[in-house]
DNA sequence: TTCTAAATGAGAATGATTCCCATGACGTCC
DNA sequence: GGACGTCATGGGAATCATTCTCATTTAGAA
């Protein structure tokens, strides 16, 4: 499900994708569109915000970013690791760890079939408050 | 975490909160603020779209309601039943089932602690394709 | 270099949700 | 029952993330 996806013509290389590609690359947890597209700008780069919409939405397509959606409804994204994976999210700062939970994707097999359903897609975040925040 | 929650002031029982109870009753899957609110205009009712928006978000907040995010970035509701579950949502018809995942929630608060993360909240819904809408 | 389709960007448009605030209606205490 | 303070309602404006429009630029093939 991850390597059938063949896009007919890759991507143009250009100076506001890679500028976007670095400033996604420099973050530690999860950014909105307009995060990074502010971070851009405090950095002195000129990219158009439509730009750094389209541009993230389409990395996270084709799977070279994760994106998830916050608590009040905003999209997120971040590089990740490839493969399978969830992500600990922490409330507070925003920092975030990769996890996997081995056992629960043949769970969710199994509950699907029972229930009739295929094609089946999860989405799982966890957000938590991470150690630094709770204790500091 | 379901149980503490004590509103100083139970809401009080007006026509509007009535009809919307009971238009939320009667779905099958989860449908939005608008939908409800088309669904009771429809059957007659006239309740403002405001009141829809605040009554439901209310009524989730209390726990009378699930409400999830749709993958396009609506809040969507539905009844359900009492105790921590989760959904497995038709991404055609929106047919929806109650599921529990006994491993989970264990599996859950393990892999939090061993990242040093707490107050853990988590949110899972799964989407997929139900037996009516994959083979009509 | 030439040419064309894809990419960009500035601003307008969209659309779900929330805010505002004047008006109406619960619930309580006489 | 009647008076009253408070909460609830609703219509429309406001918000705000995201998408669209379309004129202009540019990557990349030939
Ligand atoms: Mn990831
Ligand atoms: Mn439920
Ligand atoms: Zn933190
Ligand atoms: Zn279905």
């Amino acid at each position: 499900m991850t390597s059938t996806e063949r896009s007919a013509t890759p991507p143009r290389k250009t100076r506001q994708r890679a500028e976007i590609r670095s400033a996604v690359e420099a973050l530690d947890g999860f950014a909105t569109s307009q995060d990074i597209h502010d971070r851009m700008r405090h950095d002195g780069s000129a990219v158009g915000l439509a730009t750094v919409y389209r541009t993230l939405a389409a990395m996270a397509t084709a799977g070279e970013l994760d994106a998830i959606r916050t608590p009040d409804g905003q999209v997120a994204y971040r590089t990740c690791s490839p493969g399978h994976h969830h992500h600990l999210v922490c409330r507070t700062c925003g920092r975030t760890e990769e996890i996997t939970l081995p056992g629960l994707e043949a769970m969710v097999r199994t509950i699907a079939s029972d229930h009739g359903f295929g094609e089946l897609d999860h989405e799982l975040e966890f957000f938590g408050i991470c150690g630094s925040c709770s204790r500091p």
